[in-house]
DNA sequence: CATCAGGGCCCTG
DNA sequence: CAGGGCCCTGAT
């Protein structure tokens, strides 16, 4: 089982995202499955973080407005943190959280688009947020293949469990994720012991590849879209689903949108063709309406849609949602 | 009780 | 390039 840890050195720095800025709509997604590793409330979000080995605890608190956003956060941590870390935790985060991307192209083109301008004008300064490192959502993504979402959560759950540590830092109790080394010690039947089924031999050949260091992901960042496509492919276990995610959301390419699964065709079908469930139109006609719709940020602009669905079914159940989404 | 498909991917033919 | 198998779970 897990060990688990108490943080208590607490520093507190200032972030400056670039304006516009949407806290909540930035650090909240919901349709993102629950993870053990963050909780959010509007205008708070914990996360915890395993930077350089360091296991962080982190609030991000808002502060500030839309035009003139800032972020207070706190990152709690068992050992004092020297300002050299800090500086490259800052960068790191202003990376992840995608905080320095600039909307205003992208709001202008789009402003008075029938259907995008309205989303835009309620979630301007939203961007797409990606917490983990390129590993963590590896393991994510793995997770994610070809189950429901409650087993999801209980997959992620039991992982965190017996490999993650449990940090408890400002009342709060979550896991954070593990060195890749300590899954890497793992058997495979270890692994499949958690209920994660086939998916434990691609856990411990990602895990793997990355020890061994056959995948970087600072080295990748600098690397094409293709060339990254073509090394993450390479990946036992990571097929077109999962890559499309990850360039997107990983290494940030707003443009990458060149696979779409059948549970998200029914949907896109109907919020972009109002077609019924049972005849979708087809995914080589969506992708060629992206493209031509919404250009190189294709994908950006369905996140803007795709997250403002799900926000109204936080607040409201849509009917014809509920039947296409397992949970 | 049995059967089945699921927020894919690999492998085979 | 089509289609079967894979772990397990909840739905039927």
């Amino acid at each position: 089982m897990s060990k688990s840890l108490f943080l208590e050195k607490k520093r507190v720095i200032e972030l400056v995202p670039r304006a516009p800025f949407n806290f909540d709509a930035t650090m909240h997604k919901p349709d993102h499955f629950p993870s053990a590793d963050n909780e959010w409330k509007p205008g708070i979000r914990w996360q915890t973080m395993l930077w350089q080995k360091v296991p962080l605890g982190l609030k991000f608190e808002k502060r500030g407005t839309i035009d003139e956003p800032r972020i207070s956060l706190s990152i709690w941590s068992r050992d004092e943190l020297s300002r050299g870390f800090l500086d490259n935790l800052t960068d790191e985060i202003n990376y992840r959280y995608n905080l320095q991307l600039d909307l205003n192209k992208f709001n202008r083109r789009f402003k008075d688009d029938p259907q995008l301008g309205a989303v835009i004008n309620r979630w301007k300064g939203m961007r797409p947020m990606n917490y983990s490192s390129l590993y963590e959502y590896l393991i994510i993504a793995i997770v994610l293949q070809n189950a429901t979402v409650r087993r999801s959560v209980n997959m992620m759950q039991a992982l965190f469990e017996n490999y993650g540590t449990l940090l408890l830092y400002n009342g709060k109790e979550l896991y954070c994720f593990w060195e890749p080394k300590v899954i890497n010690r793992a058997t495979e039947q270890e692994l499949r012991d958690l209920k994660i089924g086939y998916r434990a031999k691609s856990i411990k050949r990602v895990t793997e590849a990355i020890v061994r260091g056959g995948i970087n992901e600072f080295e990748l960042r600098k690397k094409s879209k293709e060339e990254q496509r073509k090394a993450l492919l390479g990946l036992y276990g990571i097929g077109p689903a999962s890559v499309g995610y990850i360039l997107f959301d990983v290494f940030h390419h707003m443009d990458e949108l060149n696979y779409i699964s059948p549970w998200k065709q029914k949907i896109y079908s109907k919020l972009f063709f109002d077609t019924e469930p049972d005849e979708p139109v087809s995914t080589d006609r969506l992708l060629e309406f992206f493209k031509e719709r919404f250009g190189k940020y294709r994908m950006l602009a369905v996140h803007y849609i795709w997250e403002d669905l799900f926000w109204k079914r936080k607040n409201g159940a849509i009917e014809w949602l509920e039947k296409l989404i397992r949970l």
